[in-house]
DNA sequence: GACGGAAACTAACCTGCATCATGCGTTTAA
DNA sequence: TTAAACGCATGATGCAGGTTAGTTTCCGTC
């Protein structure tokens, strides 16, 4: 069952179970790529889109001085580049974090079962629209959240994805990520994520030691970083801790 | 010709007369706001998308204490949230900047147009797309540029844009946004965007005075700010000045 | 069990931007 | 015609986070 994870618990896109058939139909090979690897280069055309299965991915812009800016995190049961089906060539670089197995499916694929389903070409519309709504709240964490904001959204977020995905029980989850990922994620750098990570567990909010995650207070830890998890378009979010946007 | 602007010059993406015809007839109302109105709220069910015919909008996100993120701006021709058609609510909220005319297209509308014409509905695909790249460059922006950076790489883009649009000649344009509104944009404090734009003018780069950008020198101007259009997916970017990637 | 390399962690110093404050010109509204 | 509001400009001050330069811990491997 290589789509399991794909879309679920999705506010109104979830797979029906011909849907899940015919993507996992559409797969033309799984692969398995080594950590801290480049899989597809800016302003390469694309012929192929990638489902994650297992591992952790990223896509990033880097500057002038060879500095990343990860734009996107990916993990198991995401589309990684589904939006380089209707736009054909990519604006970032896709690399490996960690060691990852992916499922390939050819465009071509994509284009059949547009004929075929067109409400399923809807969810996967939705899924690179979900992406989106993530790159907005990064944006926000990067335009109004100091350091230690920034970490806490991203530590909430990430629960709350893993969770959707059933990789987080809602408070401790496993994340291979060093603190220099941290650091390019929250435009900050390692440094001060070393200074932020130490201020989290003084506060007891969260632990990150040894690939693991544990928030202590997920109340403490939403409020630090403004995190409400709406834009993640999670069909039962009620477990999720968050914040209350201010009107 | 409301749909004059719409995906305009875009690589692969540009209109054909009837796809131009069928949206015009998916018109339903034309109206005009007032500067700084709210237009829609992050959470509301959405059964309408917008095409920005006149003016400038803007979508936002804001904090605990009421300060503004914004995650993207709307220039004429572009689609305001035709993201809202999959998604069917918000995460941010919509607004105008200046004085505003959009045209209102239903959802049932694009539902037809979906069962009639596929081919259109990739190409509206595409333009939810294209803002989620601008997303991402918006990203790199605020990760990894310095102040005077994220304002020239604004400035770069909106050039660039509006070039596309057909509403900047490649070096000066009207753009009636306050300094505060460039604050809210670059993840800055007002005062800063102040001294940031009195560099650009010393520097020779760049003049911004009563509603009037002028781009004395396009390509330091993109130096500063690290631009390269490739992510706007303009057909022909040629006459844009740009920096290499670095490899 | 010595070696090498990567990640985590620490400390001292420096700077870019926020914050607070004040003034000035121009538009809006009463 | 005056006052209030807004946008722009500039100065003084402080601190969050960058920079540089380490040390320590934990690996795997020879």
């Amino acid at each position: 069952m290589f789509t399991e994870r794909f879309l679920r618990d999705k506010r109104g896109a979830s797979l029906e179970a011909n849907e899940r058939a015919r993507i996992e139909a559409a797969i033309t090979e799984v692969k398995t790529f080594g950590p801290r690897k480049i899989v597809a280069r800016a302003g390469e055309p694309l012929t192929n889109s990638t489902l994650l299965l297992e591992g952790i991915m990223s896509r990033y812009l880097d500057d002038r001085n060879g500095l990343r800016q990860l734009v996107a995190i990916h993990f198991p049961g995401d589309f990684l580049d589904l939006h380089a089906f209707p736009l054909k060539v990519l604006d970032h670089d896709v690399a490996t974090l960690t060691t990852a197995t992916v499922a390939t499916v050819p465009h071509a694929e994509i284009e059949a079962i547009a004929e075929e389903m067109p409400q399923l070409i809807r969810k996967l519309w939705f899924a690179t629209l979900l992406d989106a709504a993530i790159h907005r709240a990064w944006l926000f964490r990067l335009g109004r959240l100091d350091a230690t904001g920034r970490v806490a959204h991203f530590l909430c977020e990430t629960n709350a994805r893993l969770f959707s995905a059933g990789l987080s029980d809602g408070r401790r989850f496993a994340l291979a990520l060093t603190q220099a990922d941290l650091a390019e994620i929250c435009g900050l750098t390692t440094v001060h994520v070393n200074r932020v990570m130490r201020q989290l567990r003084e506060e007891q909010l969260c632990l990150f030691r040894s690939s693991l995650v544990e928030i202590l207070d997920p109340a403490g830890l939403a409020a630090r970083g403004q995190f409400n998890p709406a834009y993640l378009y999670i069909a039962d979010d009620s477990q999720l801790p968050s914040v209350q946007r201010q009107r």
